[in-house]
DNA sequence: GCGCATATTATTGTCCGACAATCCGACAGG
DNA sequence: CCTGTCGGATTGTCGGACAATAATATGCGC
């Protein structure tokens, strides 16, 4: 049978507490960088206790609406960051059974159009930022762990080359769940990092010439070749993503 | 000078507790619709207060770790549903300042693979659900909201199609934030609506025939629409999304 | 007046104990 | 099988407390 009713809505104080304070941030009542007003101060005007004012802070805490200055106490306004974004995300997937291919298959998909963006909008300064992350890569000899960082770091340069907010959020919990398995790349594919080098060296040259196509095509070419390297370090596709358990 | 240590780390109990906890889920220990032990139970294990165990559940809480079900009190380990994954980045890219052509941009270097994606693989209980989110759209004469919604349907019938939880989750974000511009073209642009149907209808018909790339094509295409459909509507693309407060 | 060490205050993190509301499961009766 | 009742368990909220320490004011030498 259909229902009639709705179930008729209550909500906690510490929710409604922590979505009054959401609100007023999303509304930029409350701006970015603004100290929050005390516990008790909070607790004085919503008229609630402590505790419960400290749950709904917990809640926007973990959202990455407040957070907290090094080493300091009180809570401040702040815009979500890329980490902590990303670690949501990536946390989430890691739960729905995400497979290597599913995120190389995003990758394929939604890279090609980053490297086309940063071509058309890429700033000076975002070039050269991007030219010394391929240059970092192809200076790091030896170190596997630094390498991968280096790759993922060139990724996120061309994220923000494109100078799209959407972009450079989305980048960085398919990095981060595809960290573990690139290591492994570099690790048993030999010819892996010249392959990286020649295709980022390309891509920077087509962003430099903010030849839109040329650099989608080469991003192709370079995304294609993570799954050649899955295959040739013989990981399985199906390998599902986070294993490894590296916290926000 | 260069730091040479570290500031050495301290964490409050409640993060702790909330990271012992998240590990536990995260490693799968703690299974999808297990209850979690109750609030007492929890604390008596980690030897801490109960208000501070409520404050590391409260973070769990957001996070879409933990939920409970309707009208329940317990606790649950579940999977980050869809929507608050969606909530958590939309309100991310409400405060980095995102415009409709960010999203915009996104969604078309994205939905291309989506549908490739999706003629390759679709079952053929996912066909019947995409075209049957067409259908409900072709068949929704009057309303305006219901239009909406059916054509946000419509993207994540064909990410579930392509069964890629990424482009699932990737998919609930972006709709959200398009979604009251859409509204717009849809109220002012009067081929808005047979554009729309005419690109599903092919778009249908390519991921019955498992054509990839005419899905594929459809899809820029579709996608491409939007754009017109903003300048027609007189929106300017510069707009920031979410200025409406709707939460999770 | 200004920089710096020091004392004071404010604020957070954590604990304890309490109580009402209500969800849950059992149980009985029709 | 459905409904009403009941007792226990659990959550939501409260008040108060206190140690640690960050933030702020104070005083001092210059």
């Amino acid at each position: 049978m259909r229902p009639v009713f709705e179930p008729l809505g209550y909500a906690p104080a510490y929710l409604r507490v922590s979505e009054a304070i959401r609100d007023r941030i999303l509304r930029r009542d409350l701006k970015e960088g603004q100290a929050l007003p005390t516990e008790t101060e909070l607790a004085r005007q919503f008229e609630v206790n402590r505790s419960t004012v400290r749950e709904a802070l917990r809640k926007l805490e973990s959202s990455g609406l407040l957070g907290r200055r090094a080493g300091g106490k009180r809570l401040y306004v702040t815009r979500p960051s890329r980490e902590s974004v990303g670690g949501g995300l990536s946390q989430a997937l890691t739960l729905h059974e995400t497979r290597v291919v599913d995120v190389w298959e995003a990758l394929q998909a939604v890279q090609p159009g980053i490297a086309r963006a940063a071509a058309l909008r890429r700033t000076p300064a975002a070039l050269e930022r991007l030219a010394a992350s391929a240059q970092r890569f192809a200076g790091r000899r030896a170190n596997r762990d630094l390498a991968v960082e280096d790759v993922a770091d060139f990724f996120n340069a061309l994220g923000e080359a494109s100078d799209n907010p959407v972009f450079v959020l989305l980048n960085e919990p398919l990095l981060r769940l595809l960290k573990p398995s690139l290591a492994v790349i570099i690790d048993r594919v030999p010819q892996a990092r010249g392959r990286i080098e020649s295709a980022q060296k390309h891509i920077v040259e087509a962003v430099a010439a903010q030849d839109a196509e040329t650099a989608a095509t080469w991003m192709m070419r370079h995304v294609r070749d993570f799954r050649r390297g899955y295959e040739v370090a013989g990981i399985p596709l199906s390998t599902e993503v986070g294993q490894d358990l590296d916290v926000s």
